[in-house]
DNA sequence: TTTGACCTTCCCTCCATGGGAAGGTTTAGG
DNA sequence: CCTAAACCTTCCCATGGAGGGAAGGTCAAA
C-alpha cells in the first residue's frame, strides 16, 4: 500500500503519518524503488492505534511509550497504568481550570446588557480587579 | 519605568511586553535616547487588564479588540459581549470534550490492574475497537 | 505521449510562551 | 575613573500538533 491509501484507512493523514515516522513513533516504512513508502495492515493497525491516542487527549511523547508497551507483549501493565495515571491528572486539572474560567465568563456575559450603551460588567471585571 | 519594573507591577513580563507591542495589543512605549521602552502607570493598567484577560482563557486576538473596546468609551456593550459570548462556546466545547475524554480514562485506570502482569485494558480499548 | 493523480522533500504558518546569544547602557562601589 | 553587575536592546530558535503549499519525481490509463 502506498501513504494515500494507508491514510484513508487508518484516518490518520499523509503529512502526519510522515511526521509520526520521523518522530519515530511508528517504525520506518520499507520503500519502492522510487522512494515510494510501502505499508501493509499492520501499519494501519499502529495508526489506528495512535489515532484513538490522540482521541484520548494522550501527548505524542505518551502516546510513543505507549505504542512501544503496546508491541511488547510482556510489558508490565503498571506502567502503561502510570502514564494514564499521570494523564488523568492533567485532564483534571484543565477541566478545573476551564470550569472556573466558565464561572465567571457566564457570569459576566448574564450580567451585560448587550445592546449600544457603553456600560459593561465584562470591561469593569477585566479592568484591574487584581 | 522602565520595561523590568512595570513587569513586576503588571505581572507579565518583559518578553511578553515587546510581544503585545509588537503585535499592536498595547501602544508603543516611548524611547529613551539610549532606546530604552518607557512606561507609565496607565501602562501597568493595560498590561493587567491583558493578564486577567488571558487568565479567563481568551486568545490574544480577541484581547487584542477587547482592549480597543475598553479604551473606547463609547462602545457598544453588544460588541464586548459577542466576544465573550463566542468565548463561551468555545469553553464549553472544551469542557465537554474533557468530561468525555475523562469518562473513558477514569474507566480504563479503575480496571488496569497496574501490575507487572502484561494485561492492560487501557492497551486493549487503544487497539482499534473503532 | 500526455495527463492527472499520486508520491517525495522542504520550508512556512498557526498559537502563546520562553530560552538564550550578542551587544549596548546605566548605576553603584572601590 | 574604572569595573562589575544589573539592566536594556534585537535577533533567532524551540515547544506541540497540525496543516498549506511549492518544486519536482513517478506511475497508470487513455
Amino acid at each position: 500500500m502506498n501513504i494515500g491509501e494507508v491514510a484513508l484507512m487508518s484516518e490518520v493523514n499523509s503529512k502526519m503519518i510522515r511526521r509520526y515516522e520521523e518522530q519515530g513513533i511508528i517504525p520506518k516504512a520499507g520503500r519502492t524503488d522510487a522512494g515510494y513508502r510501502q505499508y501493509s495492515e499492520k501499519d494501519v493497525h499502529i495508526l489506528r492505534f495512535v489515532k484513538r491516542a490522540r482521541e484520548l487527549g494522550f501527548s505524542m511523547k505518551d502516546i510513543k511509550q505507549l505504542v512501544s508497551l503496546w508491541r511488547n507483549k510482556s510489558r508490565p501493565s503498571a506502567q502503561v497504568k502510570n502514564i494514564a495515571l499521570k494523564h488523568q491528572n492533567e485532564l483534571e486539572r484543565k477541566l478545573n481550570e476551564i470550569q472556573s474560567m466558565l464561572k465567571t465568563i457566564n457570569n459576566l456575559v448574564k450580567n451585560c446588557h448587550g445592546d449600544e450603551r457603553p456600560d459593561c460588567p465584562i470591561l469593569n471585571e477585566l479592568d484591574c480587579h487584581k
